[in-house]
DNA sequence: TGGTTTATAACGGCAACTCC
DNA sequence: GGAGTTGCCGTTATAAACCA
Protein backbone atom coordinates (compact mmCIF):
# COMPACT_ATOMS: atom_id res chain seq x y z
CA UNK A 1 0.00 0.00 0.00
CA UNK A 2 1.53 3.44 -0.83
CA UNK A 3 1.72 5.62 2.05
CA UNK A 4 -0.16 8.45 1.96
CA UNK A 5 2.73 10.87 3.59
CA UNK A 6 4.91 10.61 0.41
CA UNK A 7 7.40 8.70 1.80
CA UNK A 8 8.43 5.40 3.71
CA UNK A 9 11.27 4.39 6.04
CA UNK A 10 13.53 3.40 3.58
CA UNK A 11 13.28 5.77 1.21
CA UNK A 12 14.41 8.46 3.76
CA UNK A 13 17.05 6.25 4.75
CA UNK A 14 18.47 6.54 0.97
CA UNK A 15 17.92 9.90 0.92
CA UNK A 16 19.95 10.37 4.29
CA UNK A 17 22.68 8.41 2.68
CA UNK A 18 22.54 10.15 -0.13
CA UNK A 19 22.79 13.58 1.47
CA UNK A 20 25.58 12.25 3.89
CA UNK A 21 27.61 10.97 0.84
CA UNK A 22 27.03 13.36 -1.40
CA UNK A 23 27.00 10.68 -3.93
CA UNK A 24 24.27 7.79 -5.50
CA UNK A 25 26.90 5.28 -6.16
CA UNK A 26 28.42 5.43 -2.33
CA UNK A 27 24.61 5.75 -0.84
CA UNK A 28 23.95 2.45 -3.42
CA UNK A 29 26.86 1.16 -1.57
CA UNK A 30 25.79 1.60 2.45
CA UNK A 31 22.07 0.48 1.29
CA UNK A 32 22.99 -2.57 -0.63
CA UNK A 33 21.37 -1.62 -3.58
CA UNK A 34 22.41 -0.67 -7.26
CA UNK A 35 23.11 3.08 -8.66
CA UNK A 36 20.05 3.01 -10.53
CA UNK A 37 17.57 1.53 -7.65
CA UNK A 38 18.93 4.54 -5.52
CA UNK A 39 18.49 7.24 -8.35
CA UNK A 40 14.79 5.96 -9.12
CA UNK A 41 14.15 6.05 -4.94
CA UNK A 42 15.12 9.74 -5.02
CA UNK A 43 13.31 10.42 -8.21
CA UNK A 44 10.06 8.77 -6.71
CA UNK A 45 10.46 10.78 -3.55
CA UNK A 46 11.10 13.89 -5.23
CA UNK A 47 7.63 13.60 -7.16
CA UNK A 48 6.28 12.43 -4.46
CA UNK A 49 6.76 15.15 -2.26
CA UNK A 50 6.38 17.73 -5.20
CA UNK A 51 9.81 19.46 -4.76
CA UNK A 52 13.63 19.16 -5.83
CA UNK A 53 15.23 17.53 -3.00
CA UNK A 54 18.87 17.74 -4.87
CA UNK A 55 20.16 20.08 -7.19
CA UNK A 56 21.54 18.04 -10.65
CA UNK A 57 22.93 20.93 -12.31
CA UNK A 58 26.19 20.32 -10.39
CA UNK A 59 28.24 16.85 -10.62
CA UNK A 60 28.40 15.52 -7.86
CA UNK A 61 24.10 16.56 -7.20
CA UNK A 62 24.13 18.81 -4.02
CA UNK A 63 21.39 18.58 -1.93
CA UNK A 64 18.64 22.62 -2.36
CA UNK A 65 17.47 24.29 0.43
CA UNK A 66 14.22 22.42 0.63
CA UNK A 67 16.48 18.58 0.60
CA UNK A 68 18.57 20.61 3.47
CA UNK A 69 15.27 21.28 5.14
CA UNK A 70 14.01 17.34 4.88
CA UNK A 71 16.83 16.08 5.58
CA UNK A 72 17.10 17.27 9.45
CA UNK A 73 13.11 16.03 9.72
CA UNK A 74 14.15 12.80 7.73
CA UNK A 75 17.10 12.14 10.32
CA UNK A 76 14.53 12.53 13.45
CA UNK A 77 11.74 10.41 12.19
CA UNK A 78 14.81 7.77 11.22
CA UNK A 79 16.37 8.52 15.02
CA UNK A 80 12.26 7.99 16.22
CA UNK A 81 11.71 4.93 14.61
CA UNK A 82 14.95 3.47 15.48
CA UNK A 83 14.07 3.99 19.00
CA UNK A 84 11.00 2.43 18.75
CA UNK A 85 12.75 -0.10 17.10
CA UNK A 86 14.91 -0.84 19.62
CA UNK A 87 12.05 -0.40 22.55
CA UNK A 88 9.79 -3.05 21.17
CA UNK A 89 12.56 -5.57 20.50
CA UNK A 90 13.31 -5.13 23.84
CA UNK A 91 9.86 -6.00 25.20
CA UNK A 92 9.65 -4.86 28.73
CA UNK A 93 5.96 -3.57 28.85
CA UNK A 94 5.96 -4.03 32.80
CA UNK A 95 6.13 -0.20 32.93
CA UNK A 96 4.46 2.01 31.25
CA UNK A 97 5.64 4.95 29.35
CA UNK A 98 3.20 7.50 30.31
CA UNK A 99 0.45 7.57 32.92
CA UNK A 100 -1.81 10.82 33.48
CA UNK A 101 -3.59 10.54 36.31
CA UNK A 102 -6.49 13.06 37.38
CA UNK A 103 -6.99 13.06 41.24
CA UNK A 104 -10.00 14.78 43.09
CA UNK A 105 -8.36 17.47 45.53
CA UNK A 106 -9.88 15.94 48.64
CA UNK A 107 -7.43 12.63 47.99
CA UNK A 108 -4.24 14.48 46.63
CA UNK A 109 -4.55 16.87 49.77
CA UNK A 110 -5.00 13.94 51.90
CA UNK A 111 -3.12 10.86 50.50
CA UNK A 112 -0.66 12.66 47.62
CA UNK A 113 2.81 12.05 48.07
CA UNK A 114 2.27 8.58 49.13
CA UNK A 115 0.07 7.95 46.18
CA UNK A 116 2.20 9.56 43.80
CA UNK A 117 5.18 7.53 45.20
CA UNK A 118 2.96 4.16 43.97
CA UNK A 119 2.42 6.30 40.69
CA UNK A 120 6.28 6.70 40.32
CA UNK A 121 6.70 2.83 40.89
CA UNK A 122 4.75 1.56 38.60
CA UNK A 123 5.29 3.99 35.91
CA UNK A 124 8.24 5.29 33.82
CA UNK A 125 6.33 8.20 33.44
CA UNK A 126 3.69 9.98 34.93
CA UNK A 127 1.70 13.55 35.66
CA UNK A 128 -0.68 14.10 37.84
CA UNK A 129 -3.45 16.67 38.02
CA UNK A 130 -6.00 17.89 40.46
CA UNK A 131 -9.17 19.57 40.33
CA UNK A 132 -12.60 18.96 41.09
CA UNK A 133 -14.10 15.67 39.93
CA UNK A 134 -16.44 17.01 37.34
CA UNK A 135 -14.31 18.16 35.29
CA UNK A 136 -12.19 14.62 35.13
CA UNK A 137 -14.77 13.03 33.34
CA UNK A 138 -14.03 14.49 30.02
CA UNK A 139 -10.29 14.37 30.59
CA UNK A 140 -10.99 10.57 31.20
CA UNK A 141 -13.22 10.38 28.19
CA UNK A 142 -10.91 12.67 25.70
CA UNK A 143 -8.05 10.82 26.58
CA UNK A 144 -6.18 13.87 28.19
CA UNK A 145 -5.67 11.70 31.27
CA UNK A 146 -5.57 7.69 31.42
CA UNK A 147 -6.95 7.42 35.38
CA UNK A 148 -9.27 9.28 37.69
CA UNK A 149 -9.43 8.74 41.14
CA UNK A 150 -12.49 11.05 42.31
CA UNK A 151 -15.83 10.55 43.89
CA UNK A 152 -17.40 10.90 39.67
CA UNK A 153 -17.80 6.84 39.28
CA UNK A 154 -18.83 8.06 35.35
CA UNK A 155 -21.92 5.26 35.42
CA UNK A 156 -22.90 7.23 32.24
CA UNK A 157 -20.61 5.68 30.33
CA UNK A 158 -19.67 2.51 29.02
CA UNK A 159 -15.73 1.17 27.84
CA UNK A 160 -14.86 2.20 31.83
CA UNK A 161 -13.33 0.03 34.14
CA UNK A 162 -14.64 1.08 37.75
CA UNK A 163 -12.95 0.04 40.86
CA UNK A 164 -14.32 1.33 44.34
CA UNK A 165 -11.32 2.53 46.90
CA UNK A 166 -13.30 4.16 49.54
CA UNK A 167 -16.61 4.40 50.68
CA UNK A 168 -17.32 6.81 53.57
CA UNK A 169 -20.54 8.27 55.00
CA UNK A 170 -21.76 12.39 54.85
CA UNK A 171 -21.47 13.70 58.58
CA UNK A 172 -23.07 16.43 60.19
CA UNK A 173 -19.63 18.57 61.40
CA UNK A 174 -21.00 21.48 63.90
CA UNK A 175 -18.41 23.51 65.89
CA UNK A 176 -16.75 21.67 68.97
CA UNK A 177 -18.73 24.16 71.40
CA UNK A 178 -22.04 22.88 70.15
CA UNK A 179 -24.40 21.63 72.87
CA UNK A 180 -27.59 21.28 70.88
CA UNK A 181 -29.95 18.36 69.54
CA UNK A 182 -28.05 15.97 67.15
CA UNK A 183 -30.89 15.60 64.66
CA UNK A 184 -29.92 17.35 61.69
CA UNK A 185 -33.08 19.59 62.00
CA UNK A 186 -32.41 20.90 65.04
CA UNK A 187 -28.81 21.76 64.30
CA UNK A 188 -30.11 23.24 61.43
CA UNK A 189 -32.60 25.43 63.78
CA UNK A 190 -29.82 26.74 65.83
CA UNK A 191 -26.63 26.89 63.14
CA UNK A 192 -26.51 28.24 59.76
CA UNK A 193 -25.53 25.66 56.89
CA UNK A 194 -22.10 26.48 55.08
CA UNK A 195 -22.70 25.13 51.79
CA UNK A 196 -20.31 23.61 49.15
CA UNK A 197 -20.64 25.61 45.91
CA UNK A 198 -23.42 23.77 43.73
CA UNK A 199 -20.93 23.11 40.80
CA UNK A 200 -18.79 21.07 42.99
CA UNK A 201 -19.89 17.51 42.93
CA UNK A 202 -20.31 17.17 46.58
CA UNK A 203 -22.54 20.07 46.56
CA UNK A 204 -25.06 18.60 44.15
CA UNK A 205 -24.94 15.62 46.67
CA UNK A 206 -25.40 17.41 49.36
CA UNK A 207 -28.23 19.56 47.97
CA UNK A 208 -30.21 16.41 46.69
CA UNK A 209 -29.81 14.82 50.13
CA UNK A 210 -31.12 18.11 51.61
CA UNK A 211 -34.50 18.24 48.74
CA UNK A 212 -34.85 14.59 49.50
CA UNK A 213 -35.18 15.36 53.61
CA UNK A 214 -37.71 18.12 52.49
CA UNK A 215 -34.39 20.72 54.04
CA UNK A 216 -34.64 23.64 52.60
CA UNK A 217 -31.70 26.33 54.97
CA UNK A 218 -30.98 29.40 53.98
CA UNK A 219 -27.95 30.31 51.82
CA UNK A 220 -26.28 32.38 53.78
CA UNK A 221 -22.54 31.07 52.82
CA UNK A 222 -21.30 28.90 49.80
CA UNK A 223 -17.79 28.04 49.74
CA UNK A 224 -15.79 26.25 46.80
CA UNK A 225 -13.04 24.29 49.45
CA UNK A 226 -13.11 22.24 52.21
CA UNK A 227 -10.04 24.29 53.82
CA UNK A 228 -12.44 27.45 53.52
CA UNK A 229 -15.98 25.49 54.79
CA UNK A 230 -14.51 23.44 57.60
CA UNK A 231 -12.57 26.74 58.66
CA UNK A 232 -15.76 28.67 59.24
CA UNK A 233 -17.48 25.63 60.86
CA UNK A 234 -14.52 25.42 63.27
CA UNK A 235 -14.94 29.16 63.96
CA UNK A 236 -18.26 28.66 65.20
CA UNK A 237 -19.62 30.22 62.04
CA UNK A 238 -22.17 27.55 61.10
CA UNK A 239 -22.67 23.65 60.54
CA UNK A 240 -22.05 21.81 57.38
CA UNK A 241 -22.56 18.64 55.91
CA UNK A 242 -19.20 16.83 54.39
CA UNK A 243 -16.89 13.72 54.61
CA UNK A 244 -14.85 12.49 57.01
CA UNK A 245 -12.57 12.87 54.12
CA UNK A 246 -13.19 16.52 53.32
CA UNK A 247 -12.09 16.88 57.07
CA UNK A 248 -9.28 15.44 57.22
CA UNK A 249 -7.91 16.85 54.04
CA UNK A 250 -9.04 20.40 55.04
CA UNK A 251 -6.12 20.86 57.23
CA UNK A 252 -8.07 21.67 60.03
CA UNK A 253 -7.99 19.91 63.26
CA UNK A 254 -9.89 16.79 63.90
CA UNK A 255 -10.45 18.23 67.19
CA UNK A 256 -11.46 21.59 66.53
CA UNK A 257 -15.22 19.90 65.30
CA UNK A 258 -17.55 17.82 66.16
CA UNK A 259 -18.92 14.97 63.71
CA UNK A 260 -22.36 14.06 64.10
CA UNK A 261 -23.94 11.03 61.77
CA UNK A 262 -26.42 11.57 59.62
CA UNK A 263 -30.15 10.11 60.15
CA UNK A 264 -30.83 9.00 56.95
CA UNK A 265 -27.50 7.68 55.78
CA UNK A 266 -25.69 9.44 53.03
CA UNK A 267 -22.59 8.25 51.35
CA UNK A 268 -19.87 8.87 49.09
CA UNK A 269 -17.79 6.78 46.94
CA UNK A 270 -14.36 7.10 45.53
CA UNK A 271 -13.68 5.04 42.98
CA UNK A 272 -10.45 4.88 40.65
CA UNK A 273 -11.91 4.91 36.77
CA UNK A 274 -9.52 4.05 33.64
CA UNK A 275 -10.63 3.15 30.39
CA UNK A 276 -10.88 -0.76 29.42
CA UNK A 277 -8.08 -2.75 28.17
CA UNK A 278 -5.38 -0.13 27.82
CA UNK A 279 -3.25 0.09 30.75
CA UNK A 280 -3.14 -3.63 32.02
CA UNK A 281 -3.13 -4.30 35.64
CA UNK A 282 -2.00 -1.07 36.19
CA UNK A 283 -5.45 0.63 37.38
CA UNK A 284 -6.44 -2.58 39.61
CA UNK A 285 -2.70 -2.23 41.22
CA UNK A 286 -2.73 1.40 41.75
CA UNK A 287 -6.65 0.97 43.11
CA UNK A 288 -5.31 -1.65 45.73
CA UNK A 289 -2.30 0.53 46.86
CA UNK A 290 -4.80 3.53 47.41
CA UNK A 291 -6.72 1.39 49.78
CA UNK A 292 -3.93 0.52 51.36
CA UNK A 293 -2.76 4.14 51.39
CA UNK A 294 -6.24 5.36 52.60
CA UNK A 295 -6.37 2.78 55.43
CA UNK A 296 -2.68 3.52 56.92
CA UNK A 297 -2.70 7.48 56.21
CA UNK A 298 -6.28 8.09 56.71
CA UNK A 299 -9.04 5.66 58.05
CA UNK A 300 -7.01 4.73 61.08
CA UNK A 301 -6.18 8.21 61.72
CA UNK A 302 -9.85 8.97 61.65
CA UNK A 303 -11.34 6.70 63.47
CA UNK A 304 -8.91 6.97 66.17
CA UNK A 305 -10.61 10.11 66.69
CA UNK A 306 -14.25 9.63 65.84
CA UNK A 307 -14.56 5.51 66.64
CA UNK A 308 -18.51 5.48 65.54
CA UNK A 309 -17.19 5.96 61.68
CA UNK A 310 -15.64 2.85 61.86
CA UNK A 311 -18.38 0.84 60.72
CA UNK A 312 -19.07 3.31 57.84
CA UNK A 313 -15.82 3.56 56.16
CA UNK A 314 -15.12 1.17 53.47
CA UNK A 315 -13.05 0.40 50.68
CA UNK A 316 -14.30 -2.11 48.16
CA UNK A 317 -17.15 -4.04 49.45
CA UNK A 318 -16.25 -4.88 53.05
CA UNK A 319 -15.30 -2.31 56.01
CA UNK A 320 -11.70 -0.99 55.92
CA UNK A 321 -11.32 -1.45 59.51
CA UNK A 322 -12.68 -5.37 59.55
CA UNK A 323 -11.39 -6.21 56.73
CA UNK A 324 -8.47 -3.97 55.53
CA UNK A 325 -7.97 -2.72 52.08
CA UNK A 326 -6.15 -5.46 50.74
CA UNK A 327 -8.60 -8.42 52.34
CA UNK A 328 -5.78 -8.41 54.94
CA UNK A 329 -6.49 -9.08 58.47
CA UNK A 330 -6.42 -4.92 59.70
CA UNK A 331 -8.83 -3.86 62.80
CA UNK A 332 -9.34 -0.28 62.85
CA UNK A 333 -6.85 1.45 65.28
CA UNK A 334 -4.24 -1.15 64.55
CA UNK A 335 -1.20 -0.60 62.50
CA UNK A 336 -2.05 -1.33 58.67
CA UNK A 337 0.51 -4.12 57.18
CA UNK A 338 3.01 -1.94 55.58
CA UNK A 339 4.05 -2.61 51.73
CA UNK A 340 2.24 -4.95 49.62
C1' DT B 1 39.25 13.17 -23.65
C1' DG B 2 38.76 9.75 -20.35
C1' DG B 3 36.94 8.78 -15.88
C1' DT B 4 33.09 9.43 -12.92
C1' DT B 5 28.40 10.20 -11.90
C1' DT B 6 23.58 10.16 -12.96
C1' DA B 7 19.29 9.00 -15.63
C1' DT B 8 16.56 5.86 -18.10
C1' DA B 9 14.81 1.83 -20.75
C1' DA B 10 14.20 -2.94 -20.61
C1' DC B 11 13.80 -6.82 -18.10
C1' DG B 12 13.27 -10.39 -14.18
C1' DG B 13 11.67 -11.94 -9.58
C1' DC B 14 8.23 -12.00 -6.40
C1' DA B 15 4.09 -11.28 -3.80
C1' DA B 16 -0.73 -10.19 -3.95
C1' DC B 17 -4.85 -10.70 -6.20
C1' DT B 18 -8.44 -12.82 -9.18
C1' DC B 19 -10.69 -16.40 -11.37
C1' DC B 20 -11.86 -21.11 -12.18
C1' DG C 1 -5.55 -25.09 -4.52
C1' DG C 2 -3.50 -23.91 -8.90
C1' DA C 3 -2.88 -20.97 -12.97
C1' DG C 4 -2.87 -16.47 -14.90
C1' DT C 5 -2.50 -11.44 -14.19
C1' DT C 6 -0.82 -7.31 -12.23
C1' DG C 7 2.11 -4.13 -10.03
C1' DC C 8 6.09 -3.17 -7.36
C1' DC C 9 10.91 -3.29 -6.62
C1' DG C 10 15.18 -4.19 -8.00
C1' DT C 11 18.88 -5.23 -11.60
C1' DT C 12 21.67 -4.68 -15.82
C1' DA C 13 23.05 -2.16 -19.76
C1' DT C 14 23.79 1.97 -21.73
C1' DA C 15 23.38 6.87 -22.91
C1' DA C 16 24.16 11.50 -21.31
C1' DA C 17 26.29 15.01 -18.49
C1' DC C 18 29.95 16.78 -15.93
C1' DC C 19 34.72 17.66 -14.41
C1' DA C 20 39.78 17.58 -14.18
Amino acid sequence: MPSSFGFELKTLQAFVFVVETGNLTEAAKRLALSQSSVSQILAQLEESLGIQLMDRSVRPMAVTTAGRFFYDRAQGILEAAEITSKEMRKADFKLLRHVKVALVDSIITAVGKPLIDVIRNRTQNWSVVSGQSHLHSHMLLSKQVDITISDDPLDDYSGLMRQRILQEPFVLAVPINYRGGADISSVLQSLNLIRYTSNSLIGQQIEKYLRRNQLSPESHLQLDNSFAVMSAVASGIGCTITTPLCLFQSGVGLHQVQLLPLTDKLLRNISLVSRENELGDLPGTIARDCKRILLESYVNVVTAVFPWLSADITGGEAPLGKKASLGEKAPLGEKAPLGK
